[in-house]
DNA sequence: TATATTAACGATAATTATTATTATTATTAA
DNA sequence: TTAATAATAATAATAATTATCGTTAATATA
């Protein structure tokens, strides 16, 4: 069992994205880490970012743009994604012991957790568009 | 305005992925039909796949596992993916309409959509474990 | 029917996102 | 203070996908 060490950079990612409420991706963190730490490396991003989410600290979002991006934000929550510019918000709904109990008597197994992404337009590409 | 011009690989690509009830990759689907056009490429896969999908003829999921998968079936309905095996299955839940207004009322812009996936082990996973 | 137009093709190169490797540096425990 | 080793930066490697390009084939039209 390997034990973990401190690192100024893992800290500074994890502060990073506490710190906003948008959902960046490993490469957005990277630009940002880098006005601190200049010479800070994408692979060690990439490896202290799927560490955060091993030790269940932060979350890994696939909401389909190709990239995986990153919520500092682990309590259940639904995301909302916009097609026009691929922003990602927050959604305060909570359904989630009841859905996943609908889901149970579906499936040949277990099932213990799921993850909604709602699709539309936000307000801002709306109000554009017009 | 570009018309669209017949050719048996998008027919071959559109009627393998309606035959099956898994949900394929570019690349299986690739190797399935490979056995009727041994020279298919694959790039002809990933441009018909994509262009189904703009067409509204399929639906492509992004379950997380990294690669794209494709779904014959365009009618509302929710996936099931087993984080042993990566076996995605079909569920009848059709709570569509509903949760997509419950959505709406904390979002500035409009929900049209929503994809939710569900995870857990599928029980012949759990029946191999034990 | 013959021919012009152009979408679609196969082959392959390029791109993008991510992970693995390695030599060096930093952190921690003795 | 030093030895053990985790973490780093730099870079190479990989996997999935998209773009390019010369050729082929489907369709429109003369």
């Amino acid at each position: 069992m390997k034990q973990l060490k401190y690192s100024r950079q893992r800290e500074s990612i994890k502060s990073c994205l506490m710190s906003r409420k948008d959902h960046p991706t490993a490469d957005a963190i990277y630009a940002s880490i880098r006005e601190e730490y200049p010479n800070i490396s994408l692979g060690t991003v990439y490896r202290n970012l799927n560490l955060l989410v091993e030790l269940g600290e932060i979350q890994k979002l696939r909401c389909g743009d190709g990239a995986d991006h990153f919520d500092g934000d682990t309590s259940p929550h639904h995301h909302f994604i916009c097609r026009e510019c691929g922003c990602i918000k927050d959604l305060p709904l909570s359904d989630s012991e009841n859905i996943n109990q609908m889901a149970q008597q579906y499936v040949d197994g277990t099932v213990d957790s799921h993850i909604t992404y709602f699709y539309g337009v936000c307000g801002d590409c709306l109000r554009k568009t017009s």
